[in-house]
DNA sequence: CATCGGATAGCAAGCGCTTTCTACATGAGG
DNA sequence: CCTCATGTAGAAAGCGCTTGCTATCCGATG
């Protein structure tokens, strides 16, 4: 029923042996012979049998991509630049890869199931993105999986993730930090006194991260955080919109409200047109990601930009062993504060 | 090195083909014996060969969805949802099912390219999502493509694609023309009589189709069509800009900017404000899909609702013979009005 | 003219797993 | 007490491909 190996070999008179090596291009045969091969492929419409030269040669040409929701254009955008980069079809030639977009949904146990679908898969790489949850049984989990799976020759890439200790991964950190700072030094150069954050789920590097540079830009300019002041939710329009709405109601003298990410900054922008309130004129907002929409909203967004699909195609390249790692296998990627029209002086 | 079946097999004193048996739970274990396999596998920490299995078995847990675009969340949304449904790490026990998401970029040759690849891989399920391109040797190649896969025992579904004829693919295909149809109704009968419209790349499906339901609305309304209020463009923000500029230039007296999906509507939105022009007050806007963020642009934009993440999980299910197809293999999605503050009557 | 080395091609041994068929108990039925 | 289903486990034959090693053919070389 199904051609194989041995069918084109008949075919074109050569050895199996021969037929594999003219398919792969890894050892000299003759001009001559190749093009009967080649013939005899077409002639019977072959197709290679993945999983059984992956078994033979030991390796596979699948490439895993864990996000946490591909929904969402912040992964979208990453898994996109990884997977132009791993060479699948359209790539330069040679390697046609396939990229296995894995959609954790931030939920720690599917995380560790996929590694083990990839590991049992013998994947070439495996790229992890966006933050990842602060539980220590479940980062030791992971970073002894990353291990094995490092052991067992798959390339093991961390992109816009903190690093993990005592694994050989190479680690594109975006800085949430640096960047929630400089975006509150932004509101804080403006003149607001009483900003409001709303803050991502509590259990995650990227929340725990931006949170800081938030606190540390209040802290520099000497203004004491009121509790009620930081909410938190999911990174999503909803959470912006109630959480906003929460804010007001603990205190409506805010002049500023930050966000975890655009998505929860557009809710926020909509809750705050439905309070009444203008933006920038009686409240100012801010994002973080710049995702494409971020720029159309009104006011466009003041936020800061990652560089997400530059980072995913640097990822790409390393898992595939055509870049250097950075060195110490750790880089800093840092984002860029857009001033738009969502942010302004305070009110009086 | 790595630990093989072999191994477990020794440690747990039982054969290869017991440990196998176990592992895939379809023959008769003695309980006993099941529990020291599974210890055994577990101290070893043995994690299956998948190539190796699915070359004895004959199949493959790897799923493939062919997008377009896997950074706009008109695919992700979908691809989300197949993804759910699949079965991967956290659906109904069993099966473990990994997604393969592939980016064809809407290129007809990456396309065919990745059918391959998934042949090769022996995919158990292949889900092709989005419009197709609209050329007849690419049709037929890719029709051929899914036949033999199909003939290999892969599960073939569109969602929010054309049925392929010839094909025993299943197809859940958007009605957009319908949808297109009742949001240019809506609109002439706001009172608007010249209308422009963005179209997507000429080749494909949706953009035809949704320029068909637009023109059957102006037709039915007695309102001939000026060439000069077609435009084609890309389905991207950039475009729906672009070809508003150009649409403002070729006429100036338009009432209202249809757009071939939401994030062309976005960017018309931006390119009327920018040439002084309010929504809905000069120029209504209406778009096509509403993605999350349409709700959340000022105004809000009126547009035809789809139900993605639906269809999606329907396609799933429908991939992993877990849903009936529907008769004949073909079933219409329609879509849903939803007016919005973008679209109002015309001036004066 | 015998010999040698390079270029090609073939042989055959797996890769690690699944599965058919067979073997062996065991308790039930006659 | 013997025969038989019935329930479990093992032996072994592949699945389709890769690759180390060997064999062969040739023109080149001494």
């Amino acid at each position: 029923m199904t051609v194989t190996l041995a069918d084109v070999a008949a075919r074109a008179q050569v050895s199996p042996a021969t037929v594999s090596r003219v398919l792969n291009g890894n050892y000299p045969v003759a001009a001559s012979t190749r093009e009967r091969v080649l013939r005899a492929v077409d002639e019977l419409d072959y197709v290679l049998n993945g999983p059984a030269s992956a078994l033979a040669a030991a390796t596979s040409d699948l490439v895993g991509i864990l996000v946490n929701d591909i929904a969402d254009p912040f992964f979208g955008i990453m898994a996109s630049a990884i997977q132009a980069e791993i060479g699948g079809p359209g790539g330069r030639a040679g390697g046609e890869r396939l990229a296995v977009v894995c959609n954790t949904g931030g939920s720690p146990e599917r995380e560790l199931t996929y590694l083990t679908l990839l590991q049992r898969q013998r994947a070439a790489a495996v790229v992890l993105t966006g933050g990842a949850v602060e539980d220590a049984p479940h980062a030791a989990a992971v970073a002894a999986k990353l291990r094995k799976l490092a052991d067992a020759g798959t390339r093991v890439v961390l992109c816009g993730r903190p690093p993990a200790p005592d694994t050989q991964a190479v680690a594109l950190t975006f800085d949430n930090r640096g960047g929630a700072r400089a975006l509150t030094d932004h509101l804080i150069g403006l003149g607001h006194r009483r900003l409001g954050y709303i803050a991502g789920p509590e259990e995650r590097t990227t929340t725990r991260h931006r949170l800081e540079g938030h606190r540390a830009a209040l802290e520099a300019a000497g203004i004491e955080e009121d509790p009620r002041w930081t909410v938190h939710g999911r990174y999503d329009r909803r959470s912006g919109h109630e959480a906003t709405l929460e804010l007001l109601r603990r205190d409506p003298s805010l002049t500023a409200i930050v966000a975890a990410n655009d998505s929860v900054a557009l809710g926020a922008c909509a809750a705050l047109r439905e309070s009444g309130l203008r933006i920038p004129e009686d409240v100012s907002v801010a994002g973080f990601d710049d995702l494409p929409f971020s720029i159309d909203a009104v006011p466009s967004l003041t936020t800061v930009r990652l560089p997400l699909a530059e980072a995913g195609a640097r990822a790409g390249r390393i898992a595939m062993g055509r870049e250097e790692p950075p060195p110490g296998g750790i880089a800093s990627v840092r984002g860029e504060l857009m001033v738009r029209g969502s942010s302004g002086a305070p009110r009086e």
